[in-house]
DNA sequence: ATCGGGACCTGCTTGC
DNA sequence: TGCAAGCAGGTCCCGA
């Protein structure tokens, strides 16, 4: 499901509701998320307050009293804050109980995680990865050294979390189509110029995105309850064989590292 | 070092 | 109507 405007999504709609607040208990229903919940999860956090809820690439960063929480919603995973007490549904797994309400934590693929460390930034899932699309450092002469002598297609190379966090399929498709490049060109094959396009287009989907509360597909679901609406214009992702609006050419559709690629073959070269 | 593919899961849609 | 196949927003990890 999420992608990272989903997850500040999430982070903005929770963050005014469990900031400062006293984890009272955690409840963990099934601990068979993509790693195992840790055993003591529970006895951990009880009593520790949330000092911040931040976000690093897709992962969600709740920073306690003595620790920090990480948590990554993979593909299907959403966060509610529910004022009244409400009976869990089917992969509710994990609740988080404050005074003022309940987060919940709902996961039906399981591709998500939930993890204690010490220090997130040092966390082996975290330490490595590159930097956030919307800050500086997605800078036009890192973009043009990560793709130097590389061979690998630009679309998976941009969905490369150690290259760029962030991007994930459906704005990898339309960031291509927006910057005019093909999503199999080498990477090591593309100018200066157009990988200055490439950054454009990737952070105005995003910042799109992000301000009209993420994407809904299918279920999506913001940190309060309400659905992101759809109102970021896709071009190109789940448009194949509809006519390019630019050209009129059929998008096409392939597949590149098992995920679903669009693209205009008469725009995107 | 780089890369491609498999793996982890459930649920929805599609086609026979 | 029922059932199987195909597909879905992520990304780690392995072997070549």
């Amino acid at each position: 499901m999420p992608e990272l405007p989903e997850v500040e999504t999430t982070r903005r709609g929770i963050a005014p509701l469990i900031e400062d607040a006293v984890i009272v208990r955690v409840i963990v229903r099934d601990r068979r998320l993509r790693w195992p919940v840790p055993p003591d999860l529970e006895q951990r956090l009880a009593g520790q307050r949330i000092q911040a809820v931040q976000r690093r690439a897709k992962y969600l960063l709740l920073r306690l009293d003595d620790c920090e929480l990480i948590v990554h919603l993979g593909m299907s995973g959403s966060l509610r804050f529910l004022e009244e007490p409400t009976p869990p549904g089917a992969h509710d797994h994990i609740d988080w109980v404050f005074a003022n309400g309940t987060l919940r934590l709902n996961d039906p693929r399981r591709f998500g995680c939930v993890l204690l460390a010490n220090k997130a930034d040092r966390h082996r899932l975290i330490a490595d990865l590159g930097p956030e699309p919307l800050e500086a450092d997605f800078s036009l002469d890192y973009l043009q050294q990560a793709c130097r002598g590389r061979r690998v297609a630009i679309k998976q190379l941009l969905m490369n979390a150690h290259v760029v966090v962030g991007v994930g399929n459906i704005y990898a498709n339309e960031a291509l189509f927006r910057a005019g490049i093909h999503p199999r060109r080498a990477a090591g094959r593309i100018s200066r110029d157009r990988l200055q396009r490439l950054i454009t287009a990737v952070r105005e989907v995003l910042n799109e995105s992000i301000e009209h509360g993420g994407t809904t597909l299918r279920d999506f679901v913001g940190g309060d309850g309400r659905p992101g609406y759809f109102r970021i214009e896709l071009k190109v992702y789940e448009r194949a064989g509809y006519a390019c609006e630019r050209c009129g050419t059929p998008i096409r559709r392939i597949v590149q590292g098992q995920r679903a690629t669009y693209y205009c073959a008469r725009c995107q070269r």
